[in-house]
DNA sequence: CTATTAATCCGAAACGTTTCGGATCGCCGA
DNA sequence: TCGGCGATCCGAAACGTTTCGGATTAATAG
């Protein structure tokens, strides 16, 4: 392994100087900079990042710690946001490291790892408005960026898809085709992304002067077929009026209702409309639902480099205010969703 | 963060002696040692990582490099691999990194990682016979472990299940059952375990006194549900000597057996029998297929200790001869198999 | 001609460990 | 009495960086 030493040696050049040469400080000649520059490709030198961690104390190393149930969601879409971080952080310079958690001793795990010292940074998704790993990580001062807005007034960089308009998009679409029973199969309620689809949910009700029933919103932990499908049902046998129209969490609740609406012998869209929100996994494509899934759409692939970036700008000391991101999603509008009318 | 410094402080003993204590030298005395562990506890102290690595050479990390494009699986076993892998690893105080590269650039990527020289160890999934990762990292001298054995001669520790064995088993089962046309669609024909299988199928039949017809086998990059069924209709549709029983790489390419049968008006197992491996994912229950499946089962997650134990006792200088294990499948029949007379 | 200043460079200390090569001391056997 | 030995301990160097506080030189301003 080549070290500044071999450069220094080889140079004639101090250590020093060589040093602050490759990490581009304005106090060394270009001419010598060049040169170093060259004898450092020749060769082949990399900084040892513990050399330099015991200095900076910075490590090059960024942590994501999942609970081993894997909390809301499934393993397709962890793995999707993991892949995505993994080679984000790799631009960066930084390595990815996975912590997998028994779920009840999370904040233990995090706990350790602060007091390891031994990571830069730390990325939280799916924050809950009160989040105890959020302020532990806070509280001891290490920097970590946000997936999902947290309610607790916490310095510390976000990054979010608007689910407050993305919801009233849906909503306004649904309205506009005159449904005026519309059901809401989401995620958990204790969510952040939740909570925000709730309110727009309930504001574009009133907005079209249309009431507030519980039975027709659903909430579950985990945001699976399951849940749209047993939802769907429950909703669709009251014998009271059933819902027109569907919005749902996500595609895999949609294809749930798709199921549902089968066995029961409904028709999208002629007998209920169905559009959901779509993280856009490879696995489940909206347009190659039959028919084809209208959807408000940000792929969760997307949210690797923000996320990524606002860790890095924190962690290399940009102030917090100026690290907030808020992506727009998409709306697209396909077949499963048509006008009330039709159905008469 | 406290360090050495502050426990040799507080007790007025040497930086030296405090660190010997810890690390349970014997040239300490046991009532000193005493005294120094309980200084270590009250002052929470922790090692520094990087000072450590710095000296001993060792990083406390371990890393795994997977393509972009998930090569012979799925996001589901990806997921269930990595996080196997970081609970095990963190078992032994070791931070387990992901890589997530470019397919075309994985070699690339290993290189640049061996000469940062921050990694104690990598896990290699699914060996090629001829593996280039692997000889770069044997060349290169940095310890490695094997899921999947490698026919290059190369000195690593190597875990694997028996899959000769175990494609014995399948086929001695079906074999008894009366069962002379037995198809087996299988993965990527160039890894290990198929090459494995590969063999144990065609001895299998060869002790059974059959032909092996190569329209009866099936190989394909990925082991999806997809390539079952494709492969199970045209099998079933070519006019000729149609196969009465399959055995499947694994459960996904089984449940796409069970798709194509019901499509063809086929029962499964009057009609065929269906055998597969089974890793065991929490997705794909064997036991909940209807009919129940018929498998050899190893699961996967139990492949994770083995592996990290290999590679961390490589990496503490065991010799690499010690270091080989092997896992028997468990076969377990169901309902899905059933003797070639009831057809008729 | 001298005092400033800008442009370059460098020595040495520091980060927190581990480890090599002793040092000290009491005790035992010869 | 003395050489040696075992049990404990410790000083100092080393790992490869970064960085603080100058030092040197040449050009510029007064």
């Amino acid at each position: 392994m080549t070290t500044l030493k071999d450069i220094s040696r080889k140079l004639s050049i101090s250590v020093t100087t060589v040093s602050r040469a490759l990490n581009g400080y304005s106090d060394v000649n270009e001419e010598t900079r060049k040169r170093i520059h060259q004898a450092a490709v020749e060769l082949n030198y990399r900084p040892n990042q513990f050399a330099r961690k015991l200095v900076t104390g910075r490590s090059g190393l960024a942590a994501m710690v999942l609970p081993d149930d894997f909390g809301i969601t499934t393993r397709e879409i962890w793995f999707e946001i993991l892949a995505g971080l993994s080679v984000e952080f790799a631009k960066h310079d930084i390595d990815f490291v996975l912590k997998v958690s028994p779920t009840d001793h999370i904040v233990n795990t995090y706990q350790r790892l602060i007091e390891r010292n031994a990571m830069d940074g730390f990325v939280v998704i799916a924050a809950l408005p009160k989040d105890e790993r959020v302020s532990l990580l806070a509280r001891n001062d290490v920097p970590l960026v946000l997936h999902g807005r947290s309610e607790q007034i916490v310095e510390c960089p976000v990054f979010d898809i608007n689910n407050y308009e993305l919801m009233l998009q849906s909503m306004q679409h649904l309205l506009e085709l005159g449904h005026r029973r519309i059901a809401f199969i989401g995620g958990p309620a204790n969510h952040g992304f939740m909570i925000d689809r709730t309110r727009a949910y309930r504001a574009a009700l009133a907005s079209g002067g249309l009431p507030f029933n519980p039975d027709y919103i659903a909430c579950g932990e985990r945001m699976t077929e399951e849940l749209g499908m047993v939802n769907s049902i429950r909703m669709c046998s009251s014998g009271g009026e059933e819902p027109t129209a569907f919005v749902c969490g996500n595609t895999m609740i949609a294809k749930g209702i798709y199921s549902a609406m089968q066995i029961l012998g409904r028709n999208i869209p002629e007998d209920v409309s169905v559009v959901a929100h779509d993280d856009a996994l490879p696995e489940y494509r909206a347009v190659d639902f039959r028919p084809a899934l209208t959807v408000t759409r940000a792929p969760l692939r997307d949210s690797s480099r923000p996320l990524v970036d606002l860790l890095v700008r924190r962690i290399r000391g940009e102030p917090v205010e100026s690290l907030t991101e808020i992506q727009e999603a998409e709306f697209l509008v396909r077949a499963s969703t048509s006008s009330i009318e039709s159905k008469a």
